[in-house]
DNA sequence: GGAAGATAGTTAGCTTAGAACAACTAACGA
DNA sequence: TCGTTAGTTGTTCTAAGCTAACTATCTTCC
């Protein structure tokens, strides 16, 4: 049952529109004792591609490297990742998460679902399922159209 | 087909990383030329309940009196929102989406569609399909469990 | 082999978006 | 009258990003 072979722009900034709520509120909800959105993503990035470089996982997250610096320095300094160095590249360091690290994320996945937990838990069972089932193509939209296309205006 | 009764803290986890960069991405999508995304959010809202009250309206957005005054000054600068006189009470304002301000939602409604758009166009039917069955979903938990429940902790 | 340019990581300083609290005025209401 | 509420201003804070500029190392090329 293949709807429009297109969305509508419609369509798109409800999605735009929700993204944005949901983020706010789940910043709202994140008081500042944990990691940041920023540190959470770069955290699970690393975890993803590790051992990485800085310079490869900033452009991975589309930021610049002081940018990247800047935000894994507290997860450096609390020992959630560690950096060795890169026996082919002096200058670089490969960047991984550690045993403590893990366990911060896991535990975090834990403690920062319960704002969302709580309202899915008021769905229905076709609602969550919706939501289970377009989840994979929230990760897709999310993530970077990789190789080739035109260059990033801005 | 309905599968666990409840969503697992790991797929919890995977859309709250999914709603943050997609919102990230968006943000670095938008150049400063337009609207923030408060001041969208604000705008669908007040277009949504109009007329509505500062207080009310702050209160839909989650947020707190003085931030929706700043978020709505410069809407009404460039006259995209209208406040009139409350007829019941003189300290109100009743707020409401002029036309000019609906002209400029659905253009930017076009315009800022385009990045999402864009990707969008590049899933299949099926996951476009799963998409806007879920988007309805996404709304929902975007939105704030109206009455009654725990009083916010933060 | 060595100079010259490119690249990796870093620091310093700045900007923007978004929100908060405190404190005030004006109006309501009991 | 006196407490409460609506709107507002002043000030501050945090998250997240940026550019410019620097050092150290790598790579290329004459």
């Amino acid at each position: 049952m293949a709807t429009d072979p297109t969305l509508p722009a419609a369509e798109l900034a409800r999605l735009r529109l929700a993204v944005s709520r949901l983020h706010r509120q789940m910043v709202q909800a994140s008081s500042r004792l944990d990691l940041t959105f920023a540190q959470l993503s770069a955290l699970a990035r690393i975890e993803a591609h590790a051992p990485i470089r800085l310079v490869d996982l900033a452009a991975r997250e589309r930021v610049a490297a002081p940018s990247m610096i800047r935000t894994l320095a507290p997860l450096h300094a609390d020992g959630l990742i560690a950096k060795e160095p890169d026996p082919q590249d002096r200058r670089s360091a490969l960047i991984s998460v550690t045993a403590h690290g893990r366990e911060t994320i896991a535990r975090i996945r834990l403690e920062r679902s319960q704002l969302l937990a709580e309202r899915a838990g008021q769905l229905t069972a076709e609602q969550r399922d919706a939501l289970l089932a377009a989840l994979p193509v929230l990760e897709l939209l999310a993530e970077e159209p990789r190789g080739g296309g035109t260059a990033p205006t801005n």
